[in-house]
DNA sequence: CTAGGATCCTGTCAGC
DNA sequence: TGCTGACAGGATCCTA
């Protein structure tokens, strides 16, 4: 579920509270959701490549956390944090059923909770990160990439409609499926064009559009997270307040009028306005 | 090599 | 009520 802006949020939420902090036990209660052996430590930083989460401990071990779908991480100490997959497990009494890893520290605990176990802890010497399989594959990111990268890559795929092209992180690196829909609207592509019909110009737009979309995210992130904690259970408002066409099937688009639909591509749900969202025709 | 579909797993919801 | 299938903010594996 989360993508680069909530991994990002998580990244700056989670350091208040385990930056330079140890923890003391780790209780792994799904083997699925653990890579490697049981380790302690201090808590020296954490970090990000694309969706991935590197915590880094004083022992020469880092963690790499990727949350897939489901994952989410929830502080339990004088104060509360909870990021990730939004579900009433943030302000659930834990442990719970989805509960798969727990650490101990020596103020708090820090439950992963998972419910459909695409999520992993996996344990890495940190000497050893950027060597990962995972992470060494992954591409830039939309601040990292210039459009006449981006393009080029497009050649490569030029059959595979945009949305797929995307979504793969070994092309560009943060996107999922909620930003991928809102950057796409944002440049006024339909997802189903094929990536080797669009011109420069229409990738740089998307390419613009993911940055913006991505940025709006983490920069009112801290605030929208904060929001999935409060003892009332209720949930963000990201969707709400920034998604012009994610989950808004139905509804009205905000530039032209026309009703948003929800059609399947690339095997994902993909939200598009008919009207202007265009499929280049070549 | 690319493109597309199945798959991992649990839970929820719509439709019968 | 109970069953069934579809689907889910991800990524990999298998096949053609």
């Amino acid at each position: 579920m989360p993508e680069l802006p909530e991994v990002e949020t998580i990244r700056r939420g989670l350091s208040k509270f385990i930056l330079n902090k140890k923890f003391v036990q780790v209780e792994v209660l799904c083997e699925k959701s653990w890579v490697g052996e049981r380790v302690t430590g201090t808590v020296v930083s954490l970090r990000r490549y694309g969706k991935a989460l590197i915590i880094d401990l004083n022992t020469g071990k880092s963690l790499m956390i990727h949350l897939r779908m489901t994952g989410q991480l929830i502080w339990r100490g004088a104060e509360q944090y909870a990021a990730g997959h939004p579900s009433e497990n943030f302000v659930a009494e834990l442990p719970n059923k989805q509960t798969r890893v727990v650490f101990k520290f020596e103020d708090g605990v820090l439950y992963f909770n998972d419910q459909r176990k695409f999520g992993f802890i996996k344990v890495l010497l940190t000497s050893e990160v950027e060597n990962d399989a995972f992470i060494k594959k992954l591409a830039k990111e939309p601040w990292q990439m210039n459009a006449k990268e981006l393009y080029d890559k497009f050649q490569h795929h030029k059959n595979a409609p945009v949305k797929a092209v995307l979504l793969d992180q070994t092309i560009i690196c943060g996107l999922g499926n909620i930003y991928a829909d809102e950057a796409l609207f944002d440049a006024g592509v339909h997802p189903e064009t094929r990536a080797g019909a669009l011109d420069e110009k229409q990738v740089e737009a998307i390419l613009m559009g993911a940055r913006k979309v991505m940025q709006e995210s983490i920069d009112s992130g801290g605030s929208t997270m904060a929001t999935y904690v409060r003892a009332d259970g209720t949930r963000g408002d990201y969707l709400e307040k920034f998604a012009k066409v994610f989950r808004r099937e139905g509804e009205s688009c905000v530039r032209c009028g026309a009703k948003i639909v929800k059609i399947r591509v690339a095997g994902r749900g993909t939200h598009v306005c008919p009207k202007c969202q265009k499929v280049n025709d070549d």
